[in-house]
DNA sequence: AGTATACCCATTGACGCCCATATAATCCCA
DNA sequence: TGGGATTATATGGGCGTCAATGGGTATACT
């Protein structure tokens, strides 16, 4: 399965259109690439997006839970009923709701960002500040960080 | 698999295009030998680059961190939205985003740096610079180092 | 009817694909 | 084994296609 990498800076038209990036599209399942799901980060004030496919994935896994506890009945409220299942026209935009607009501050251009199995919009400077955090966190946390990215060679070691 | 050695110094067209060498060719894997994947060094004002199927790899561990930990969007964002997936032309040549060169300070030419499993592109002048102070500071390790490159085959030394 | 959304067409610039050349490496045969 | 012939690699450039963007018009919904 594809996953949804790198950024891209995409303006937003007069009639509130955004593409979404060739690549990002290319992503998408194959039964299912004229439609994304979007919501509200839970982490930022940031849009998130993915497929229906993923969606349908995270559903089972909250149906798994106890049926009777917190947990529950909090992702099923916050999640599945704030998703907003958006078209992709032909040219490969798509209609970005106002209030997920106002909710992450985006006016004229947006960011996306490739998080693996989802993706994000930023307002690109909120976007930029971001990044920059993640890193400086990341780099603090060498380590850890170590073990997700060379696992393989670390067997060589003792 | 075949590993990435050897160095090698390229031009870049004026379309922004470089020759991956030959021999780093060869060392991708068959079934992804038209595409690489780029992204800044987390160590140096360098890139570094490798195939796909490291990627894919690591993209696995991230996303098995926990949804909702600040870890997993930290590397999420650090590493897969910074990767940029690049595709290698018939005649072996990729292109050079902009924003890679800035981070780099490369012009007109680069230099391909084997790094075993992943390589690294370096301006010219900066790859040299480079390269005396790891031989330098090699040397000054020697013991701790052998013990690590030569574990095993110790016993075959004179 | 009025607003919102989907579809169609057009434009521009970037990128991929193709062909061409020069230099370097390899081969091959006398 | 030497030297010409063949192939591979690095590099240059033309051109068609596609992605991102803009805008007009038909269609749908309330």
């Amino acid at each position: 399965m594809e996953l949804f990498v790198s950024q891209f800076v995409n303006k937003i038209d007069k009639k509130g259109r955004v593409s979404l990036p060739s690549i990002f599209r290319n992503a998408l399942p194959q039964n299912s690439k004229n439609e994304i799901i979007l919501y509200k980060s839970l982490k930022h004030n940031s849009i998130e997006g993915c497929s229906g496919d993923r969606i349908k994935d995270i559903a089972d896994r909250i149906n798994k839970l106890d049926f009777f506890s917190e947990d529950q009945d909090d992702f099923a409220r916050s999640i599945l009923s704030e998703i907003i299942p958006t078209n992709i026209d032909k040219e490969g935009r798509f209609l970005l709701p106002d209030y997920l607009k106002k909710h992450s501050n985006i006016t004229s251009e947006v960011t996306f960002v490739g998080q693996g199995h989802y993706f994000q919009i930023w307002e690109p400077k909120a976007a930029i500040e971001r990044q920059k955090k993640s890193r400086a966190r990341l780099i603090k946390k060498k380590k850890s960080l170590s073990s997700i990215i060379f696992p393989i060679h670390r067997s060589n070691e003792k």
